[in-house]
DNA sequence: GCTATTGGTGTTAGCGCTAACTATGCATAG
DNA sequence: CTATGCATAGTTAGCGCTAACACCAATAGC
């Protein structure tokens, strides 16, 4: 007991003995072990992180930045990737429960995830929400503002002269994708351009997806003089097909998307996209986490809503004001 | 006990007590308790890997590769970023012993972090290191052959009539670092190209390192026609670099890698770089780390050297066969 | 001189689980 | 009818730690 109070630092221990634990600490080379401390404290200093996949540009950077205020807070970080897999992801949900984790940071695979998240909820787990919010589903959580962004993206091309724009996004299942829908709609009808169910393509949000949802934009009898993915993984596919069609960017064709890519943007900055600070949501997610933890949170959820920022760069340009085609 | 034996699916129950236990566990929401567990085998099913950064293209799919694994083989990760600090590694190896972790994979800051890793090997700690070896350490380890990629991205610059290429590298204290700069060496020797001290800049490996190396090798008398980057991250200042002097890749200047960047590969791919398998590195690495959890290893440690695959793109042709300077 | 008070130290129990053992009932063998 | 084996169920102890409490000497207060 009187080694738990030196290694904790607590008072209550004369100057003489402390030295002597101090130095059998040193002469046993003994490490304490915080698996039984959790198993007696129910504290195990640990948060689960579950994202779609560390891989993607913008989850990257929420990783790290989640992982940077976790170590500051004394706090270590179990990473799952849960490949934008439902099963998986609840897989990894009751694992997590199970190695006691004191909260859990979770960017949801799609609205069915709350499945997996309410039971939680309903027994006060600490839970922040990242990137995608959950329908019904009162709970923290912390995104960027998708349809501003999206509406802006739009706006910017409407401003370069495009009026067929194309936009790729997913099956109407995440509150990303509803609110840059949304963004979509408003900037075509601020502009009196009519939305058209045909030029909004519904695809998986990877790069597979954007291929195929591009290929079949380009099988239209009516071609889009720009396209908006989502992201930054259909983006790649949509690249993809479009040289495969022989078609340039801006030339042919303005593209932009949502997210920035940190080498793109220096070592071939030609791409116009909304940039969202990633780094920023994770590490505010984490805060808030915390304070849910320490229990300094109240009942109510928070919410959070991040600015994105529009970067104008080579992607969209149309040359003398009228569409190419 | 009974349930113990339910729980973990042993033989030894009988049809209609287990059946019992199950009732019970879904009508009381139980949920085994890793902690306890562990505390009790002395096995927590979490394994560390540290890394200096997930945001890096290089151990992004790194991390993604060993994830993945840890996942098939049961365990979970705790992910730290060392950041290239090797007090904040020790500290993270540290705390990760302290957590329990089975076992550790780590990408090492540099070779002075053998002093952190050699106590865990003493007590037969099962470590595998990540793309860089460390000297004097009998260790697992898992790395690219750094030395023949070197070489052939040199020979490379050199068949397409380059003769003076700046190389920029780190500080001669990582295993990579040194490699690259041997394949370097032997690329020149074997053109008969004389080696020159002055044309090696030693750096940061990171984009201001990238930035102020080749601020520094665009300052001397004589430029070199193409430059040769140690990983992906110098290679984003060095373009900085290059873009506010206002040189243009590849007409004024060759610029080459390590290190493939999947969204630079399909969206603008121009860069040339020798890529190395950087999933397969994380993936097999876990494999190496649960075979020696397992005790299935032997006492000799292991050392796996990757192929690297040469990629040429647009970033290093000379027009007319001769260097433009 | 006797009871409070304080600071240092030790004891007990329990966190939730599992290894190892014991106990029980029942079938089969000798 | 006992001995033996076997499947099932339960008991005990302990993993390494900490909360809570007990203990003891030294000091303070009246």
């Amino acid at each position: 007991m009187t080694a738990s109070r030196v290694i904790n630092g607590r008072h209550g221990v004369g100057a003489e003995t402390q030295r002597r634990v101090e130095e059998a600490i040193a002469e046993l080379g003994y490490v304490p072990n915080r698996i039984a401390r959790g198993l007696s404290s129910q504290k195990t200093q640990t948060i689960g992180l579950i994202v779609p996949d560390v891989v993607n540009p913008f989850f990257g950077p929420v990783v790290r930045g989640a992982e940077t205020a976790a170590r500051r807070a004394g706090y270590r970080v179990l990473l799952c990737n849960s490949e934008g897999d439902l099963r998986l992801e609840r897989e990894y949900i009751n694992d997590l429960i199970s190695h006691r984790v004191e909260g859990l940071l979770v960017a949801p695979v799609s609205d069915h995830s709350r499945h997996s998240i309410f039971s939680l909820l309903r027994g006060e787990f600490p839970v922040v929400l990242l990137d995608r919010t959950l329908p019904e589903t009162d709970c923290d959580s912390i995104v960027c503002d998708s349809v501003s962004g999206a509406r802006r993206l739009v706006e910017h091309l409407i401003s370069l002269g495009h009026r067929h724009i194309t936009h790729l996004t997913d099956a109407d299942d995440t509150s990303t994708g509803r609110e840059r829908l949304k963004g979509y709609q408003e900037a075509l009808a601020a502009a009196g351009i009519p939305y058209r169910e045909e030029f909004v393509f519904r695809t998986t949000v990877d790069q597979i997806g954007g291929y195929r949802a591009t290929q079949q934009a380009l099988a239209l009898d009516v071609l889009p003089t720009a396209i908006f993915t989502v992201n930054n993984m259909t983006v790649v596919g949509a690249m993809q097909a479009l040289r495969e069609n022989g078609l340039v960017v801006p030339q042919d064709m303005g593209l932009v998307c949502f997210d920035d890519v940190e080498h793109l943007a220096v070592l071939s900055p030609f791409l116009t996209v909304m940039s969202q600070p990633a780094e920023t949501l994770g590490s505010l997610a984490a805060q808030l986490l915390f304070e849910r933890i320490a229990g300094k949170a109240g009942p109510r959820s928070r919410r959070i809503v991040l600015k994105t920022d529009l970067i104008v760069r080579l992607s969209c340009c149309i040359k003398s004001g009228v569409p190419v085609r």
